[in-house]
DNA sequence: TGCAATATCATCCCGTTGGGTGATTTACAG
DNA sequence: CTGTAAATCACCCAACGGGATGATATTGCA
């Protein structure tokens, strides 16, 4: 299995942090960063991009931990999980709001943070399906493959695009357009426009 | 929140599912039933058709959890969590295998089986069908809302129905149909299925 | 060079869709 | 009880979409 992923690593208890560290290094994982506090976590997200993030709740005094959270939330695409003891119900609404991959509470053992790691970066890979609608993944989906005109006429379409619509982006007559729209109806085997959408849409999400 | 959700214990110790139900229900959550072996498990999968799963590995002498949550893949699309004491290295690597939603640690507290369920119920929802579109979806990003059966309607154009196809399942005339169609390009503000289609996409995926 | 695939355009036909207008019944709230 | 919202249906008409057929460039590969 591939552990050459960087994890970074926020608590604010030094000795903890080592703990984990070390914990995460006999496993096998990159350790790119150890942060103490909020401040210390943006500049480390921005500066060694890690595919991985370890959040305590409680940094000093104050829940920063969720303010890290919604802060990767915003600009990043990094899966993250809580590694905690702070549990009161009102914390723990605020925490799914969130949306971590896992949530592990403190005291830990190394099988724990291990499984929760695995399952949050295999989730997150589900998760992070680009879902880029190229003529490949439609061809790889039918017999007679499209050509590329006809996929960019099926761009179109699936964008919500009338003929006329269509005719004029393309600088062709609406009659052309027709004929590429009966050829990919007759490959993707449709007969509608919404039909086609919504085989597309079928595709897409699988 | 709404917490419906059926869940379904498998554990073979029924002191500790007695416990694992009692913490579900206090939590809010709908125990649909407690399976002490594999057979049982199968059963009670068919039968109460479950929205979550939790599984201990080992039941007896053996790690049937392991079975249970592979017959979940093949059969289901149920999300599950382990909840279980097992962890040697071994083991772990089978269970990364049957891709669990999380993973706990016993002895357990309620916060923690609380924030795991939670978590991987969001997770679930999103992988498998990033697009529920429900009738509050809508209304959120218009100013007039759809009434019900005005969104019953517009579920099946998203599915690509023709009007007569939807006319048909509804046992209502094509007219109405077609009523119902106008005042949902009215509040949409779209001019056409396709178009209604593609603003509805954009919904979903924001 | 010549065939085959592709892209282009046209015309006809008809069914579907979208838009306008109006009417009836049911249900619910003031 | 009365008015409003919702659901039901009808008719008309213009525009669009989908199916059939056929024709003419252009391109690229054998």
């Amino acid at each position: 299995m591939a552990k050459n992923k960087k994890i970074l690593i926020v608590e604010d208890e030094p000795l903890i942090a080592e703990d984990i560290k070390e914990c995460l290094q006999s496993i096998n994982y990159n350790v790119c960063g150890i942060c103490h506090n909020k401040e210390q976590a943006f500049e480390a997200l921005e500066e060694c991009n890690p595919d991985f993030v370890i959040l305590d709740i409680n940094l000093g005094n104050n829940q920063d931990g969720i303010v890290i959270a919604e802060h990767i939330n915003d600009k990043y695409d990094i899966p993250f999980i809580y590694l905690t003891s702070y549990s009161t119900k009102s914390v723990l609404e605020q925490v799914r709001g969130t949306h971590p991959m896992g949530y592990v509470v403190k005291p830990f053992v190394e099988a724990d943070l291990f499984s929760s790691i695995e399952i949050a970066l295999f989730n997150h890979t589900k998760l992070v399906r680009p879902s880029v609608f190229g003529i490949e993944l439609i061809n790889a989906n039918i017999v007679d493959a499209l050509t590329n005109k006809e996929f960019e006429i099926l761009d179109d379409m699936y964008n919500g695009k009338s003929n006329t619509e269509i005719a004029e982006n393309h600088f062709i007559s609406i009659n052309t357009v027709k004929t590429h729209a009966k050829k990919i109806y007759e490959k993707l085997d449709t007969h509608s426009r919404a039909e086609t959408i919504v085989r597309i849409r079928e595709w897409l999400s699988q």
